[in-house]
RNA sequence: UCUCGGGUCGUCUAAUGGCAGGACAGCGGCCUUUGGAGCCGUUAGUGGAGGUUCGAAUCCUCCCCUGAGAACCA
């Protein structure tokens, strides 16, 4: 068993600690993530996640799985159902406490009633138009609606013509009497029911009034019986809110709302109206591109849940906007991978070299590790013959002062083989390299008792062996860090042209072959791959994940 | 402009009146049959001005910067 760093605390966690002494619940510790299903989740809801199952799990509490489904018009099962998988793949499992907050419109309904006859809420039958004029502005108070002081049998009344379905969207609403002089504008009698005549994905025709977000949020919580709500930061202002419902209702063991910064990533977007821009305006190939920053985009891709719980970890929980440097995320992944994925030699873009002192025939099996991090991961058979092929990068005719690899002249390790020296250059009538002619030492094979070291070791395949692939090569999506900051332009501007790269000729050991969709590997000295899901037998499609850290790039652009 | 938040190395995050610490990035070195990984070292920060205190990132005052809030969205 692999060791366990414990999630660092942060302030929220100090909050529970603090309850917990004062036995604030009674001892218990209950959140719930609790995701709308009107798009797919991506790494912000993912930091959401590991903090609230997470802490269920450090504290011995819970954690529920909710679905906010209070807006008909936006929500479908596509999103219920990629949620649930997402969820569970990063690790987390909510046993049978999958509720929905749908679930609950009879006994929302039911407080509702409570709150009319409490004289705490009214039907108001002004326009939406009427209602925006009403509501004054951020620095002047609002009106009192002419509707405001009806009776309760009148209220009563029409609140149960609404739910019959006697009037048309958008004529009445019920609003939470509470002051349309507040400062916050929240307060100023937020409307709590909208008529919407559309089919709910799990309730049908059966209401077609529906609860606004603060209004079913709190009690929600409530009925589910939860501690913590955790939630982020531009619910703040809506947290007087929160607490008046549950006040009003005189609802006894309250659940305490608490808000954290969500995630920022650099180079990326996490809005879900602009995410579905990109998917629906094809910019990407769907919601799980593998660029995008969506928890099926990252699975595509290649990240490992492992990885992104951990950069969970180290990325902290506060109160302040933050924008988080992607490279922190790829180092999480670069990690995990470094530690668990197996190695294998793949050429993308190919150099014959032919080894002109080798004999013609001859094949010999060379033997290699398949992770150098994990011995237990075993070791596997290389054919090694007269041709194969190197990567055209490690080659320079005229070569750099720095550059430890193949040039004119000049000996290199094949991994795992001989070391090779570079005898000659052969080229076509335009002047392009089409193959190198090199001699080898016989001395120097791998394992054994040559001291002849050489500066450079590099990659190949073995021709005859070696199988075709495709690889995908990712780059980040966006070209500046913030593609939103801006509020004159938009995001769509700063898309990088060049952020997926295929190459259908790469060269790969022919062990691949049995590689299934999913399977991730480390070519040596380039990065991660991952086998694509729409892989076939005929054609092998690898994404890569992550390039490996190259010091060389930083030393050939000094 | 009003209300409510938030400002600590380049980035993220600790320090809860008592040595400003960690991670990533950077830089330097060691090691290396991956210019990978690993190991060692190192640079770098409390938005500003006052005040309280033996002592302030932390408490107080003012200023500056920044985020959120005027959907029948969540």
């Amino acid at each position: 068993m692999e060791e366990k760093t414990a999630t660092p605390s942060n302030f929220i966690r100090d909050i529970i600690d603090e309850d917990l002494r004062t036995n604030k619940h009674n001892q218990k510790v209950h959140t719930r993530f609790p995701p709308e299903p009107n798009g797919y989740l991506h790494i912000g809801h993912a930091k959401s996640i590991c903090l609230n199952f997470g802490i269920a799990r450090d504290y011995n509490g819970l954690c529920n799985l909710r679905f906010d489904d209070t807006n008909p018009e936006k929500e479908e099962v596509e999103y219920v159902e990629s949620i649930e998988e997402d969820v569970r793949w990063l690790g987390f499992d909510w046993d049978n406490r999958m509720f929905y907050a749908s679930d609950y419109f009879q006994q929302l309904y039911d407080f509702a009633v409570k709150l009319i006859k409490d004289g705490k809420a009214y039907i108001d039958s002004s326009t939406a138009d009427e209602l925006k004029e009403h509501r004054g502005t951020i620095t002047e108070s609002g009106k009192e609606s002419p509707y405001r002081n009806r009776s309760v049998e009148e209220n009563l009344e029409l609140f149960l013509a609404m739910k019959d379905g006697k009037f048309e969207d958008g004529t009445h609403t019920l609003r939470a009497k509470i002051d349309m002089s507040s400062p916050n504008m929240l307060l100023r009698d937020p409307v709590i029911y909208r008529i919407k005549k559309a089919d709910h994905h799990r309730t049908g025709d059966k209401w077609c009034i529906y609860p606004m977000y603060d209004y079913a949020h709190p009690l929600s919580d409530w009925i589910e019986g939860i501690t913590h709500s955790i939630c982020t930061l531009e619910f703040e202002v809506h947290r007087p809110l929160y607490d008046w419902f549950l006040e009003a209702l005189n609802l006894e063991n309250r659940p305490q709302q608490i808000e954290f910064a969500r995630l920022n990533l650099s180079y990326t977007i996490m809005s879900k109206r602009k995410l579905l821009e990109l998917v629906q305006e094809g910019y990407v190939s769907g919601w799980d591109d593998p660029r995008m920053p969506t928890i099926s985009g990252l699975r595509r891709r290649g990240y490992t849940p492992e990885s992104i719980r951990n950069f969970a970890d180290r990325i902290g929980v506060a109160k302040r906007d933050a924008l988080t440097d992607v490279v922190l995320l790829e180092y999480s992944l670069r990690e995990d991978l470094n530690k668990h994925a197996p190695r294998t030699m793949a050429v993308l873009n190919p150099l014959k070299v032919i080894i002109t002192n080798y004999p013609n025939d001859k094949t010999e099996e060379m033997e290699a590790v398949n992770n150098p991090e994990d011995i237990s991961m075993g070791k596997r058979k290389l054919s090694f013959s007269k041709e194969i092929y190197i990567e055209q990068d490690d080659f320079q005719e005229v070569p750099h002062k720095k550059f430890h690899r193949l040039s004119p002249g000049n000996e290199v390790r094949l991994k795992y083989a001989y070391i090779i020296k570079c005898e000659n250059v052969i080229k076509d009538e335009k002047g392009n390299i089409t193959e190198l002619h090199c001699t080898y030492d016989p001395e120097t094979r791998s394992g054994g008792s040559s001291m002849k070291k050489v500066k450079g070791t590099i990659h190949w395949v073995s021709a005859k062996q070696a199988i075709k692939a495709e690889a995908r090569l990712y780059d980040r999506l966006f070209t500046v860090e913030d593609p939103s900051a801006d509020p004159e332009k938009d995001f769509k501007e700063f898309i990088n042209p060049d952020s997926l790269k295929i190459i259908t000729d790469c060269l790969i050991e022919p062990e691949l072959a049995m590689a299934k969709p999913g399977d991730k590997f480390q070519f040596e000295r380039l990065g991660y791959f991952c086998v694509d899901p729409l892989s076939t037998e005929k054609l092998l499609v690898f994404n890569r994940t992550v390039t490996l850290r190259d010091s060389w790039a930083k030393i050939e652009k000094k």
